[in-house]
DNA sequence: CGAACGATTGACCCAACTCAAATGCGGTGG
DNA sequence: CCACCGCATTTGAGTTGGGTCAATCGTTCG
């Protein structure tokens, strides 16, 4: 599986090569193995982390404790960076899915670097933008679309940003069961189950135990834009 | 109604009156009324915007035509940065509910200002983190909360960012519908308009054309939090 | 090989949506 | 000052998407 290297991340955006390495150089690593937590909701934070290798998976416990995925992330992508600049704990848990590396840099380290590079608080800043924007989309999804259509577009986000092109189709490379899609969905893990087989039996997707291969990937976009079925 | 001065906007934390005055400064002022749109979706915006004096709602308009309320702004709330600095064109419209004043930074004055006084920066991703951390909180209570805890939190919200204290309890103070209600938690202005009769016949709140009084504060934190009604 | 865990499927049920109709408030113009 | 109009709201009746619960099946792995 080819994987970019770290420098090409949103985060390094209009960076030279110098600059990114040496903010590279002031992070601190960490590895960690599959089912290992990276953070846990609660705990205090004082820096901002990049997964440098693997998945991790981000969710939220509600009061009730149910639990609801925020998003799964990899290789470039950040996190803890709302806690950093602001609630100081971390107000998810992450979940490593895949075996992974972690940078980090502690709050003062990275205030320091976007000081000397304001290119980096810039980038920042457009990568905080990009998640509002993705979260007011959920929104809108949760509030006004039926579950088979949150599913679908569920679905095609992850095969954008862990799809791996097989012979028949797509498969979503990350180890994803029905309650994982159930809980970024809003629904249960029967009603996934349930429209899933539904669509195996259109031939549109081929599931399997904790993954999900998309063999038409066009039919779930028309499911997911609500079109009429051509 | 006692209005804050704008220095004391979160944006403004930690920054020393002279800073803030020569940011203000660099801004630009306009004036609306109400029903006027200050923005509106998909125009191409380049620049950060504050609420200096009024009060606007931001909606996101859904491809099916449905709209989503977004969130209420007012003094020293800022808006657009999510569009200023990631995808340039604004993402929600914004109408004005009571007569407001904004101001206006351009990308680029933004921009330096930022590299003049970094806590500038600082506090602008504090206050994108805290949003997120907001939608963070809906999206968890849209997938798994019944639709009177939301509609309990949504008002707990607007009382504390437009509440007047009355003789009787407290005054949302803004022109608010059954039907902005329904935007803002998910639903429909027929179940809103039922809770909140409901919640009438129990004495919780006092309804009214556009207008909701929150009589007994407490009762509706015990819905909203699920605690067994005492 | 058996335990543990993920997935499937059926039966039942209810919270909330839809549609329709009536009511009442607020402003406006005669 | 009153009559009227438009709009927000209320309320009823009927429907349903999808949640809940329970039972079963298949796989993976110790």
């Amino acid at each position: 599986m080819p994987e970019a290297p770290l420098s090409s991340a949103p985060l390094f955006e209009g960076l030279s090569a110098a600059d990114v390495a040496a903010i590279l150089a002031a992070a601190h690593r960490r590895r960690y193995g599959r089912a290992d937590f990276v953070c846990h909701q609660g705990d205090p934070v004082d820096a901002v982390y990049m997964v440098a290798g693997g998945r991790v998976r981000l969710t939220q416990l509600e009061v009730d404790g149910q639990e609801v995925v925020i998003r799964f992330i990899g290789p470039g992508d950040i996190f803890g960076a709302v806690a950093a600049f602001k609630v100081t704990q971390f107000p998810v848990s992450g979940e490593v899915v895949e075996a992974s590396e972690v940078l980090a840099w502690d709050r003062a380290t990275m205030v320091s670097l976007i000081e000397r590079h304001p290119r980096l608080g810039q980038n920042l800043m457009a990568i905080l933008s990009g998640r509002i924007q993705e979260m007011r989309e959920r929104i809108g999804d949760l509030q006004t679309q039926r579950v088979e259509r949150r599913i679908a577009r569920a679905l095609l986000r992850l095969a954008q940003q862990a799809g791996q092109r097989t012979a028949t189709g797509i498969l979503i490379n990350l180890p994803l069961s029905r309650q994982d899609l159930a809980e970024m969905t809003g629904t249960t893990l029967y009603t996934v189950s349930r429209v899933l087989s539904q669509w195996e039996a259109d031939g549109i997707v081929k599931p399997g135990r904790e993954r999900v291969e998309i063999l038409r990937p066009h039919a779930l976009v028309t499911i997911a834009e609500d079109l009429p079925s051509p």
